[in-house]
DNA sequence: TTGGTTACATACTACATGGTATGTTTAATC
DNA sequence: GATTAAACATACCATGTAGTATGTAACCAA
């Protein structure tokens, strides 16, 4: 199933999109800036999108999670530990992720954090996400909890959501802090990890 | 020592920039969204700051310090229990300051996330404020070790830093799920607490 | 080939934005 | 009370912005 020519003009301006916004947040980008490195014109943009708005919602169930899914999917199947494995998962999302950097941080956190209290349609959508990788962890604490690698008194969810928190924390400290405290940070999740019981 | 009229508008100014960046961003707040609630035009504006990159700065180290600081370290000193101390202090901050919501997050991490890979200036400011509150968490956890609350082969430095992490942390993850998150947060981070022997 | 729809390009508008130039009022000093 | 600088107010400008109106080339079915 090969792609057409429209379709391919449309998955350009949304990857382009996705890179200025990742960088410069999603309302200090113009659709002018998307463009102006494209071999496209605004009649293409408002061919495929309706508005700015519409590519924002876009964006997120397209290029973002296409972008970041596998990764985790990957990165937490990688052995039979859990501890390894959620360990891992930070680790390659902080360290080895091929388009994120330390300064720039990660660009769920970033929409999530610029655009949930404004926009309720991005909110939702950036939240479809989170759910999903939330769902995934769970998945895995359960299954380790079934292998004894963890007690059962623990709440999957709970811990599911306190491992995404630290990594939005941790993305949000490294733009300051610079690249060095991924290191520092990771040793002490691994604490943390250890001291489940 | 009484404010003169003019160091009142400077700090009106001020003020409600805050507010209105706090919700709207950096960017997304325009100069006449500022004034146009004040009684004072952009004159009175580009008399005290040459630029609304000026005014930026003088925010974070004026407004965003005396909002965040005074409640910090009230906070961290209400008992001899550095656990209580520090789950007090994100409590406190989380559901018990005056001008946050979980809605709009915190004014610091929504600044530190929009602009610290933008303006380095800002990131220097953001960042000393960000130390201060590292050094007075490292301070705390000094005196527990030395009150034998807690072991001396922890490095303090690593635990506030993890510590203030958590908060940015749940600070983004509370515009996405809402404000029943920061219950479910803080008992896991009693548990943490806990977990330090 | 023709007709019509798809997939754009071009030119434009109304409005917002940071910043400036210049005028005017207030307040302190003598 | 006159002078002068501080503390604003007003009007304006160049640029950027989302969105629109309209034109045109490519493609596809009949």
């Amino acid at each position: 199933m090969k792609i057409s020519k429209a379709e391919s003009t449309r998955i350009e301006i949304l990857r382009n999109a996705f890179d200025l916004i990742y960088q410069k947040g999603y309302q200090a980008t113009s659709i002018d800036d998307i463009l102006v490195k494209l071999q496209v014109t605004k009649g293409a943009f408002y061919y495929h999108f309706k508005s700015k708005e519409e590519m924002g919602i876009a964006l997120i169930s397209d290029v973002m999670h296409k972008e970041l899914w596998p990764a985790l999917k990957k990165s937490i199947g990688s052995t039979n530990d859990f501890r390894k494995n959620l360990y891992k998962m930070l680790k390659d999302l902080l360290i080895g992720h091929p388009i994120m950097t330390c300064e720039y941080g990660c660009p769920s956190v970033n929409l999530i954090q610029e655009m949930a209290p404004l926009n309720e349609r991005f909110r939702k959508a950036l939240k479809k996400n989170l759910n999903e990788w939330q769902n995934l962890i769970e998945e895995e604490i359960i299954r380790a909890q079934g292998a004894g690698q963890l007690s059962k008194d623990h709440d999957p969810k709970i811990i599911a959501l306190y491992v995404i928190t630290l990594y939005h924390g941790v993305r949000n400290m490294g733009k300051v802090l610079g690249k060095t405290y991924y290191a520092t940070f990771l040793k002490e999740f691994e604490n943390y990890l250890n001291s489940l019981k």
